[in-house]
DNA sequence: CTACATGCAAAGCATTTGCATAGCC
DNA sequence: GGCTATGCAAATGCTTTGCATGTAG
């Protein structure tokens, strides 16, 4: 999503454009292929914007997130992760280097379908695949022909 | 999932079947329904085995899951859950009483194709619509019907 | 027998909270 | 000006870890 695009909403939602958002919003827009956590947020913020601390980072991502203006992306032993693209797709994540790709797809189920049947009124879609990316299949490989059986 | 399944799958895979093991296969299979936490089962399965610690269960859960044979649903701000039901399914979680239900589709996403276009293998899924529960609907009708503006 | 599982207590760590201050609108 | 956002530090709470002991295969 564009930044222009993010601060729109922002000023649709009525929440307030403030230094540190902007710069939230910077990071996040730019290392949105990478689908970078708080802390990396934050560190990246921090070379832009002195005058930040990691609470107002998470504030600002929960709050951003609970508006439908970003994704948070959340997993178990690892830090959450975020991304601005809005649109539906799947996220490849690779379960050895945590990398995660966008893998784009019609996504062929109906959610009004799914309303109809089941009483559920969907806002949020969470599709994730794991598995291991292109290249840590590679070093896999490489790995099970050099070492001996212990 | 059966149990009789679940310990086939233990044994295939070597994994010792201890009488822990026994209570808390038994009571997720019976809780799968609500998609339980740790600690739920924890304190279900405390009642048929008292000699069991909340770190066990943990153990156990995550090493299930790590060997395919259970399936752990992370979220941030709330505990995992887990459930037995290992068929392709998407979970519709409900953000307002966290009430967990199972939808079954045809996905018609070709994990085959997924893998020749991006180099991933994918050995998991993780399919979520996060919205309201019919309850919760109605409860939220009511209320703004009831509510007066602040 | 012996490698894997368990229990207990303590640690870990990402995320949240409380409250005083600052700054958009 | 009023109400929201921020910063700081401390707390929270789920989950993990280390290690001694137990036990399934």
């Amino acid at each position: 999503m564009m930044k222009t695009a993010i601060i729109k909403k922002l000023r649709e939602k009525g929440l307030k454009l403030t230094s540190q958002r902007r710069v939230i919003i910077d990071v996040l827009v730019d290392k949105t292929p990478v689908h970078p956590s708080a802390a990396l947020i934050y560190r990246e913020a921090r070379k832009k914007a002195k005058r930040l601390s990691l609470s107002t980072v998470y504030a600002t991502l929960n709050e951003f997130s609970r508006q439908g203006i970003i994704k948070m992306l959340e997993f178990d032993q690892a830090e959450n992760r975020y991304e601005a693209n809005m649109t539906e797709h799947i996220n490849l994540v690779c379960k050895n280097c945590n990398k995660i790709l966008d893998y784009k797809v019609p996504i062929a189920i109906d959610q009004r379908k799914v309303a109809k049947k089941t009483g559920f009124s969907i806002t949020d879609t969470r599709l994730e695949y794991y598995g291991l990316c292109r290249e840590c299949r590679k070093e896999k490989k490489a790995w099970s022909n050099k070492v001996a059986i212990p």
